[in-house]
DNA sequence: TGTACATCAGTGAACGCGCGTTCACTGATGTAC
DNA sequence: TGTACATCAGTGAACGCGCGTTCACTGATGTAC
């Protein structure tokens, strides 16, 4: 690496998190080319040597987002024993609830409203990341009940999606659709709660989320070994 | 009602018409008076005669589409019989998700990212609407279950915010904090699916987000009836 | 080691856009006598 | 019934703002001989 190949490395991180601090304090729709430049004294005409475009940006930083959120909860996961498959589901929501508070607007960059004028590309970042999810919390459910019965007795693969289909496949031969199905419930699960939190809903009703979503993940818990 | 009054209110419901119509074509953000001036074939300047400024509007809008959303939810309840409380419950959940898919930008402009530069009122319609919500589900959940044991043993009401405790006793004297706490974990749980796939997250790993969110209500009707 | 040239980061001004809001006004609709 | 006046909906131009993007450029850093 030549040095100016590191000085140019050096000056898109600081491009990109100088956008991360403008999402962070002022939300998704501020992120701007303009703010940017000024911000590291430099012209807006600049970034376009880094970025071809603003769309450009926003995209990587949407990958880099959900890499650190799913790095997050794989690491909150493997903190727990492998042989207590019930803690380590519990870790994982809890850790979800954790990295969103610590980053609400990198939270609403994934999980919230689009940015305007942004299209984001196909097969993207945010795809592969809610692939990612699903297929830790594929394991993590599978773990605990590998055979699950009840509202998922009639799911097939041809319930989903061939290319999630062959991903899972992929990395989990064993899986059973039925898993795969009862997965995307616990997601919807925790993911509520979160959000709830996050965009100030549960505010105004409760002085205990915490406790209300370790409430549910072990009632969750409880109820996925009883299947 | 004169006729000036009975114009001013016709020309008053029709901005609000049309910044719907905006909200549900280019997002929330994309709210503008210029552009319902445009619409309406007026001068922007117009606008100001109806809503001070355009925050009133986003106001009034907002007001209005959490009642939609209310009056929806409770219209559901009550299409199922008062003697079955589990079918009032699934049929309130499976209205959230429909109404949310007919109204996806109401969604988003109730539960989703706040409006940049817009700063909603204090004790204002979403305030207001999360307790109306809430307050209905604590009295489904409450005739499914009105005593529950599990998570919910040591809660009491000091874990709840004094002006909304003040709200449920009166309208529910017998409500046990259990039961509110209960009711916001059965929000979530709720809350979660219907966002994942209003915001696109569901699409790329189910092809039936229907089925799933009907799994979910079911299995949350039972596991509610065991409490 | 010194010189000639290529690379490339960054400049500064401009284009065209849309926005919320304010100003001073016009002309039609209603009201009081 | 007719006239004088008050009300009020809406006009049209302007202010000042920030945005993404393009243009033609300058001056420093590297490279090849």
């Amino acid at each position: 690496m030549t040095r100016r190949e590191r000085l140019r490395a050096e000056t898109t991180r600081e491009i990109m998190s100088i956008a991360l601090g403008q999402l962070v304090t002022d939300g998704a729709g501020a992120i701007s080319l303009r703010g940017i430049a000024r911000e590291m004294g430099m012209t807006a005409r600049a970034i376009y040597s880094y970025f071809a475009t603003r769309d450009d940006l926003i995209t990587a930083l949407t990958s880099e987002i959900n890499a650190s959120l799913a790095d997050a909860l794989e690491r909150a996961r493997d903190s727990a024993p492998a042989a207590d498959p019930g803690a380590r589901l519990v870790a994982w929501g809890l850790a979800m609830r954790e990295w969103a508070l610590a980053n609400p607007e990198g939270f609403r960059l994934i999980y919230g409203d689009p940015i305007p004028g942004y299209q984001p590309p196909a097969g993207g970042p945010a795809e592969q990341a809610a692939r990612r999810v699903c297929g830790g919390l594929n394991r993590l459910v599978a773990a605990i009940c590998p055979a699950p019965s009840g509202p998922e007795d009639g799911v097939a693969w041809s319930d989903f999606p061939p290319s999630y289909v062959a991903k899972v496949r992929a990395e989990a031969p064993d899986l059973s659709p039925a898993v795969a199905a009862l997965a995307l419930r616990v997601w919807g699960r925790i993911h509520g709660l979160v959000t709830l939190e996050i965009y100030g809903h549960l505010g105004s009703v409760s002085k205990d989320p915490a406790g209300i979503q370790r409430a549910d993940l072990l009632d969750l818990v409880d109820h996925l070994r009883a299947i």
